[in-house]
DNA sequence: TGAGCTTATTTCGTGGACCGAAAAAAACAC
DNA sequence: GTGTTTTTTTCGGTCCACGAAATAAGCTCA
């Protein structure tokens, strides 16, 4: 709370590396334009930074715009300076994926790894060891791996660093972090996939999301990540926004959560699904992945105008506009995204 | 979003002023301490506050806790060096109050307007009247108010400075501000009633309720104030946090907003006596104030077991359960409190 | 080809803010 | 009345951003 000179050079230190990233490469004089630093602060806080190999002088070949004066140095992000390692978890399916510090994907690899019978410590360890060949396989120094970020459909326990429910595993609270922290000797986090669509959403583009926005997705499940006054909203466990989970109404269909009436219930693919085959609402809902191939054949159903068909997707559109009403009558979003396949 | 010295000084000042506003009265040294402030550093800023008149060392005498060594000096915040008036208009109802810039209570008037059929510029023009004698009674000079905060049961526009909906005015969308800045020259702001609660509780408590936390008033209405991450959330146009609007079954009784099924509609005190009354559902809600006697004879009724009215409570219970449950699937506060007579 | 022009970057001196240490102030203890 | 203790102020140092001036690096044009 407290503020010092040192706060203020970490402050505007910051301040150029988030406007060097948004703009890919800018020149010192640029910077300063848009930050409203002085050309003598940009001058010493880029010095810095380079002597630290955050950043670098690009080759002035490539500046050669022709104009008069001085020519212009680029300034950018050295990709090389530090790295990312993105995981996400889904039903039978690993992701993992190396990014660089200008934000540019270098490596992607997935795998394929029963979930919902897994036996958790044996899932985790799997985990962790397919983490570390992906990293040593990507050339990449460990040291220079600044974080492991773990996204997982379901709920994220981000404090204990564990999934603490997921539709794809029949398990619950898989404490996942602690060993890939020691597999990788890397600081990890996990958090809900849609939240991550959230912060993904909002670092591409934070003057149109900047506000108060709902991301929802629809597929598999429905999720939903909240920015909220230009930042994503966690909650405090991190267990905030599950719009899926959001009870529609309190005698409605049995969800995969084992309550009754969730919006994912009647929306979801397996929802849908039910709804449409005439199976009884209380029926248990799958625990694998619902094939694509039905999914289609119940768009042709509707598309044909087959009455079952057309009022599944009547009552998911229901539950989802009620849904997103009583999500406007508490934080009236002012943009409202939909994702998923 | 550019840092320097100067925000170095304005940032520290702050602290000091908020620190001495909690604490009530504070030696240097013991402000040092609360903030992480150097002795330096505390001389220099409060000598600036008290060069200004917003602070003020306290009367020698008072300080006498015998002790060894040099006696601490306490300071305060003058009372004097600013006023804020708060107004809260309700249903045929308007209450002035007068707070000095220690945060106490210097004087209240409380008076009766008919708001239902009020002609809304003949409503603004008698309320900005009324808050001009009201400020010139106190004895207070204008130039000390710093400003004017209203508080109204239902939508506030922000933005606009008017009443946008309130169940208290057949008229929408009452322009209030314009007339009462023109009035005291005093700069104004409007906000839901519900949210005003929110503001004074983590005002009063910021450990406590600092996190994310559900403020839920019952009563005349039932309304809420959403802290999240340690702010008042207010949404862009500052209609958010419609709790009691919130949508809890599509086909439920009618609203006063006009909708139907509104977690209102069940559980404040018009939708509890009509559902206990046996009166339809849909029967239109009244629009004066219930009478308490008819709520006290209502909580008679249902500690005597008659059915009709248990049943009522029951229908509330069923409303308010699901909404907060609702609430907690969306931003799962740490703390819901309940206010309201 | 070279002097002049134009624009980017760096250097240098200044002022503001915080801090630690030392000095001063204001009481109590004996 | 002298010593002790604790608070408050003063003073010199460091860090930071800034404006102005100097320097660098290319283009223009005779």
């Amino acid at each position: 709370m407290k503020a010092d000179s040192d706060l203020v050079r970490r402050q505007n230190r910051g301040l150029l590396l988030t406007t060097l990233r948004r703009s890919g490469s800018l020149a010192r004089i640029e910077l300063g334009r848009l930050t409203g630093l002085s050309p003598a602060t940009v001058t010493a806080i880029t010095a810095d930074l380079i002597g630290e190999g955050i950043v670098r002088e690009a080759d002035v070949a490539l500046a050669a715009v022709v104009r008069r004066g001085r020519p212009l140095v680029r300034l950018s992000l050295d990709p090389q300076a530090a790295h990312v390692l993105a995981v996400r978890i889904a039903v039978d399916e690993v992701e993992f994926a190396l990014a660089g510090y200008a934000g540019e994907f270098r490596f992607r690899r997935q795998i394929s790894l029963p979930t919902f019978t897994a036996v958790p410590h044996e899932f985790v360890n799997r985990v962790a060891a397919e983490a570390r060949a992906f990293l040593t396989d990507s050339g990449v120094p460990f040291e220079s791996v600044a974080h492991c970020g773990v996204a997982v459909q379901g709920l994220a326990d981000s404090a204990r660093g564990a999934i603490a429910w997921s539709p794809a595993f029949q398990a619950r609270a898989i404490e996942l972090l602690a060993p890939l922290h020691a597999a990788l000797g890397v600081p990890c986090s996990i958090s809900n996939d849609a939240n991550m669509t959230a912060e993904a959403m909002l670092a591409s583009d934070p003057g149109r999301y900047g506000g108060t926005a709902a991301f929802i997705f629809l597929g598999y499940g429905v999720g939903m990540g909240l920015v909220i006054d230009g930042r994503v909203f966690h909650g405090t466990s991190g267990a905030a926004s599950e719009f899926g989970h959001m009870n529609h109404r309190p005698e409605g269909p049995m969800c995969r959560c084992g309550r009754n009436g969730c919006v994912e219930a009647y929306a979801a693919d397996y929802g849908l699904l039910r709804s449409a085959s005439g199976s009884a609402p209380q029926d248990e809902p799958p625990h694998t992945a619902v094939p694509e191939a039905d999914m289609l054949a119940l768009e042709q159903r509707a598309l044909a105008g087959e009455p079952q068909a057309l009022a599944a997707f009547s009552l998911s559109g229901e539950a989802l506009g009620y849904g997103i009403a009583r999500v406007m009558a508490l934080v009236s979003p002012e943009r409202i995204v939909f994702t998923g396949p």
